[in-house]
DNA sequence: GCCAATACTTACTATTGGTGACCATTAACT
DNA sequence: AGTTAATGGTCACCAATAGTAAGTATTGGC
């Protein structure tokens, strides 16, 4: 019987707790890596240099560990095949997919809104 | 005349290009504190410590530095009362409240998906 | 005179992010 | 036979960021 988990004894899940294991994952989640590698493995399952190039300018290491992290949260799957050179596909799981909303909406607020933040950005170091 | 920006000739704003300063302010926003202090200014302006209180567990330097960032950026801002001990309120501006579905959004998926996540590290750890 | 209260600084340490070199494997060239 | 190229890593190292703990300024109340 696979183990499953309820919040401490009454209360809920609070990112606010500093001892809650939701705020594990929300730091986790809120990660600039972790939202671009969601939302490029969007259109189905990528091989890890695909994944390295969509992402322009992420290191080897970190991608390995964002990657591992990920598949360790169950978020993607990973499938290697023996073959060589090597092949590796990462592919978002069913809990993955539920991510993509949010971390999409978040990279779709950062292109959409950088101009009022550039602006900001000068008016406060003008003073 | 105030300053506006364009992204650059021929191209739009975009997260996945090095280059673009979209990726800086997702890095911002993409963030556990950053998620975190949006959500709980919510409810109006609050002050420094109730923010501290709030977030359960952040140090004062990390909550200035936070707190100081989104000012810059243009989504909180900054009151100093002239008083003593002195007061100082922050609340998010009509930027700032944009992004509150969004990182709202986040934080509520941290704490719903929290027992699959947890299992699916069991299940990781146990191979 | 001393303490409490608040919103920070400052100096320091720990953790994370990032870089560049290297590795194992085998097909295709020269 | 030796060399090159390709892929998905690892390793040792350095830089940047996150976090900790102590200190500072101000002044009303005791």
């Amino acid at each position: 019987m696979p183990k499953t988990y309820a919040p401490p004894a009454g209360r809920n899940w609070d990112v606010l707790s500093s001892q809650c294991p939701s705020r594990t994952s929300l730091a986790r989640i809120a990660n600039k890596w972790t939202a671009m590698t969601v939302v490029v493995l969007d259109d189905g399952p990528l091989r890890f240099g695909d994944i390295r190039t969509a992402l322009d300018g992420i290191s080897g290491k970190v991608l390995t560990d964002t990657l591992r992290d990920l598949e360790r949260d169950g978020m993607v799957t990973r499938r290697s095949y023996s073959e060589v050179p090597p092949r590796v596909e990462y592919e978002l799981t069913p809990l993955g997919r539920t991510l993509q909303g949010p971390l999409t909406a978040l990279c779709r607020w950062a292109e959409e809104h950088i101009p009022e933040v550039l602006a900001a950005r000068d008016a406060y170091d003008d003073r």
